[in-house]
DNA sequence: AGCTATTGTATCATCTGGATACAATAATCG
DNA sequence: CGATTATTGTATCCAGATGATACAATAGCT
């Protein structure tokens, strides 16, 4: 069976993994073998395939995540977006053809997905030879318009941070409000004022206070929370 | 040339047209020659054009509206989305094959439009026989999954009422506050107080107040107002 | 034991939005 | 022609949310 049965040709889909570790909002970047070229985690949809689940397998293939919030943002579909291009020149970098099927002009489904940086574990695959967490404000210059899928991502997860209940997908399960204020403060690219936030967070009864934290520093130890998703999902903020 | 080399394949876009007229929200409706499928207006990609611009030539090529506002929602990538189904009965009531490059199955990029209803000139293609504008409330069994493209842009729309300007592509040049009004109780499906919905969009800053407005109705006359959009986009509500 | 950094909570002022009141006014009706 | 009626424009009162500041509690350090 060759690849144009069995995949969708010209559809593509592509992954914004945003995790969060060390006060920093990272997203996860691939990097192919024997190059300078950075791209973004992605793939095809099989024929017998939804897209969505496409999106979920992709992840799983690349990455090793499982049970992931993932939700598509933009489709890109812009005539000339690069691949083509850069394909061959990864091609030519690695003695290798691009197959026929590649040659042609794809458009493809941007998702974002939110994960617990703790519980990651990374798996690389055949062409992908180095995946790292990259600092949003420190990405390199990524393959085609990848740059560009990252800040509209970006720009979506800011505007549904109020909408949904999101957050929470990037915070391990036990968690301290300072860690929480600190994720909000990272996405929306700027400070809270504490005392305000707190009281804002805890109005919402959605947190569930569990016990003391032993930080070992010199100071209160703040009480640890789990995330208590709330019934009545209607109504938010 | 064939379909194959001038269009993406198994690529297909759907527009949701919005109109307000007569203190309703109304979506365009296509119905099929000799038939009673009713679907939203539809097209393909060209291999050398962007999907945004399709979108746009096929609403042009579809209604005849030009300069619209036109947005993404989302892709529908459902492995059954039913076309194929439906698109066979719709041929055996026409008497002609489906062309097998339709045969396959199809991701369709769901785009949402809002246009001013008093400029809408329908022109008419050559599958569908009619084309009407029929109220969100009393929609008919759409194709494919066409009724939930309409709740889904329809969802987007809400979301997205107080984060752009987006009402006004919905009514003519002037208007009134109250007719501003209905607009905004129509897509968001409740009742809002007169006095402070005035308040709130006066203070807002975006509204040039023109003449007051001869009613020939036995009480006071209301202002005519323009949108008048603000340098500053960043901040908003 | 006192110091320091941070946490948890209270309080005050301000802003926003819901609700009501009321004067202004353009036609119509008696 | 003045009273009536429906609607508009604006003011005001009140409750709840948010911004800003104050301060006591506390875990470890010196």
């Amino acid at each position: 069976m060759n690849l144009e049965d069995q995949y969708i040709p010209q559809i593509s889909l592509d992954c914004v993994i945003f995790g969060f570790h060390a006060s920093q909002l990272k997203v996860l970047v691939l990097r192919f073998k024997n190059s300078d070229f950075f791209a973004l985690p992605g793939g095809f949809i099989r024929q017998d395939e939804d897209l969505n689940e496409a999106a979920q397998r992709v992840l799983m293939e690349r990455t090793g995540l499982t049970d992931v919030y993932l939700e598509q943002f933009y489709t890109f579909g812009q005539r000339e977006r690069g691949e083509v291009r850069m394909q061959r020149e990864w091609a030519e970098v690695n003695k290798r053809d691009v197959p026929q099927w590649l040659e042609k002009r794809f458009i493809s489904v941007g998702f974002y997905a939110l994960v617990d940086f703790s519980k990651v574990n990374l798996t690389m695959d055949a062409i992908s030879d180095s995946c790292d967490w990259i600092d949003i404000n420190e990405l390199p210059v990524l393959m085609m318009d990848h740059t560009l899928m990252v800040a509209k991502a970006l720009e979506t997860l800011r505007l549904e941070l109020n909408q949904k209940w999101l957050v929470f997908n990037l915070l391990p399960e036990i968690f301290t409000i300072a860690e929480l204020q600190k994720v909000y403060e990272t996405i929306l690219g700027r400070t809270l004022l504490r005392t305000n936030f707190q009281r804002k967070i805890l109005s919402l009864d959605i947190l569930k206070r569990i016990e003391k934290k032993y930080t070992g520093k010199a100071h209160k130890a703040p009480y640890l929370y789990r995330f208590n998703k709330p019934e009545n999902e209607d109504k938010f903020y």
